[in-house]
DNA sequence: TTTTAATATATGATTATCCGTATATTAATA
DNA sequence: TATTAATATACGGATAATCATATATTAAAA
């Protein structure tokens, strides 16, 4: 079970709150989008996302070659609230604006190649 | 100034967490009352609310021989709301009902000792 | 079946965090 | 001024976090 010190923890480290923010923001994305967003080597993003998955925060899902990553759905109530804010915080912060405007820009992306 | 993964990072250590909401909850605490309340060792209250204090989100005024600790001020907008929430979820939890209530009934508090 | 792309994990080193204990500082009081 | 109460800090050790690099795993494609 998630908890308040735990949950703080997880956002206390700059790549798993760019990593959480972006999920919250974009719904499910998977790895390498994460890794060409925040421009960090693939084994840094998979450990972070190990770890978010691990404690519970995250929730993983294969599809083919791709592992897609969400905020769990499974998470208490209290948290919620505590995601939301802390989206509309970071949203504020540059990094996080280049971060999503990388992503945005991202050449074959998983999710529209599947589509074609 | 104080940026979210700073500001997620002092709400990760448990003494921390339950020094803040307790400050946010009862507004201005002294560190006697926090070491009652906490049931830990004076050092290790002081050294927390040290490293609040310099990174921003605590204030200290000393009043006579005691000094008293409260939530910042001069926080950016975007901590307010993460501070309730944090509240919120944190009044949930066993831990802090029982720190809330040794300050409550904690003997010669500083505040009402001034009254006398 | 070989190869390639995406992802995960293992390893060892570095650094940061946290703690208990001892001691210093500050202000009030005797 | 000597003492006491409240608070802060210094020190050393233990534990945890983080990272870069190398390698393993998984699934698709050639």
């Amino acid at each position: 079970m998630m908890l308040p010190t735990q949950f703080f923890k997880c956002l206390s480290d700059d790549t798993r709150l760019r990593c959480v923010t972006l999920l919250q923001k974009e719904g499910k994305l998977c790895v390498c989008e994460l890794t060409t967003a925040l421009e960090l080597s693939q084994p840094k993003i998979s450990r972070h996302l190990a770890s978010l998955r691990q404690c519970g925060l995250l929730l993983d899902s294969r599809e083919g070659q791709w592992v897609f990553y969400q905020i769990s759905p499974k998470l208490p109530d209290w948290t919620s609230p505590l995601l939301n804010n802390a989206l509309l915080a970071v949203e504020l912060t540059d990094i996080f604006k280049a971060d999503l405007q990388r992503l945005q820009g991202m050449e074959n992306r998983p999710d529209t190649a599947i589509c074609c």
